[in-house]
DNA sequence: AGAAAGTGGAGTAGGCACCTCCGTATTAGG
DNA sequence: CCTAATACGGAGGTGCCTACTCCACTTTCT
């Protein structure tokens, strides 16, 4: 045992790996802001390289986005195990969401694959891993009184796209309006409040609705076109 | 002033009069259904029609439905107007949102137009016929004690988009869903709750983050495409 | 220096939405 | 009933856009 390595049969060459990190990089940032209908010319573009190279590293954009967003989901999933430990049930949970939504509302493809707008599956896999830390730190909020009782977990996954789309709607110049709304909603799940006039959803009725919506989100694109006296436009 | 009518130059002939009628409401359920990202094509094949028919009764999408909208906004902005006849100004409110939220949730296409996804133009004409009667809906209730001082005008047009997200999220399947999540952003609308850690935006700002989001809702099409680890596929 | 590895970006392929065109069908009215 | 005027249908043209390939040229390694 010297100092052989067996693992990398092709060491990769200088330049190529400093390339395949400016492409990492670049695609972190353009994935954020403008979701992964970005190309992976675009990202090649970013990164001041060219898209042959771009190809040559990551077969297309959903294996370059897919490695990028599992650290990301990581993260999310590990802060739901850390809010349990709160102390305080209504904290952790606050903790959590306010987490999550963090990360969330500053990655516009960290979004869009939470929301399942690219590939059900994926999506799928995430809610699985989350659903029973949310579970248990919602049940346990409401357990010590802090929370509504017909408050479900579904409520949260919704209250998770609202806040979604006020990041999309207020954009890059209030990166932080999300809270204000989030304070509401969650002042909205405090004991107490009007009945609800409508039951939540169950987890399987959620989970096909998230699967199924598809439609949100998708298209930013150098848009030149007009509008609704626009097209034709002879 | 017999029965004779000036109006009409060419009365239009049986079928196509007909014809046209079956394209409008054609278009309402399609639009409605899909958004505005339905073709004439498909409206036309809706309709039981061939597609020139569509193409020879209307210009273009936006002509149809431009047409079709505008009677829907009007329903909008007067039951904001009727909304103030009420006696009790939270009544009021909830009654113009209720009603509001209603129609948009039923149709896809009209959520489209006024969130701007189109026509950042048009929205902008529905929103300055709808912010001073909104405004003075959420004054009233203000002075009457029933919604919290720092709440504003902006903040009912974020809470009328989330509403939004929930009915794309939720689908056909739960269309009332939205109540629920208006419920509780209601309660979080009330005086006493936990204090905003951020600033509403003006509404200048508001016009404007509407005028750039465009990004959601588009695409519903037949992706037949896979997700992750898809495309490719060899 | 020579071979191996990597690069750039014009160009190809293919899909999709919008719209036109014209042979055929329907209607109006003389 | 017959003819002219009107309307219909839908195959196919056009243009646009995105994903991806290919190869002459450059850089690195030994």
């Amino acid at each position: 045992m010297t100092t052989e390595q067996v693992a990398t049969p092709r060491p990769l060459r200088k330049d190529a790996a400093r390339n395949r990190e400016l492409l990492i990089e670049a695609a972190r940032e353009v994935f954020a802001r403008r979701g992964l209908e970005a190309s992976l010319d675009d990202v090649a573009h970013h990164a001041g390289l060219g898209v042959g190279t771009a190809y040559r590293h990551f077969a297309n954009k959903y294996e370059l986005a897919s490695a990028l967003m599992e650290r990301t989901i990581e993260t999310i999933v590990s802060s739901a195990q850390q809010a349990l430990l709160v102390d305080d049930p209504w904290e952790g949970l606050v903790a959590f969401l306010e987490a999550s939504l963090a990360v969330q509302t500053a990655d516009r493809g960290l979004r869009e694959v939470l929301m399942g707008v690219h590939d059900p599956q994926k999506m799928a896999q995430v809610h699985d891993r989350l659903f029973g830390p949310i579970s248990e730190l919602l049940h346990r909020a409401q357990q010590s009184g802090a929370v509504r009782e017909d408050a479900d977990t579904t409520d949260l996954g919704f209250i998770n796209g609202m806040m979604c789309t006020v990041a999309d709607m207020a954009g890059d110049s209030s990166p932080d309006l999300w809270r204000r709304y989030l304070t509401m909603c969650l002042d909205g799940l405090r004991p107490g409040g009007t009945a609800f006039p409508t039951a939540a959803l169950s987890e399987p009725e959620f989970r096909d609705a998230m699967a199924n919506h598809k439609h949100i989100l998708t298209r930013t694109t150098k848009d030149t076109s007009a509008g609704w006296d626009g097209p034709p436009a002879t």
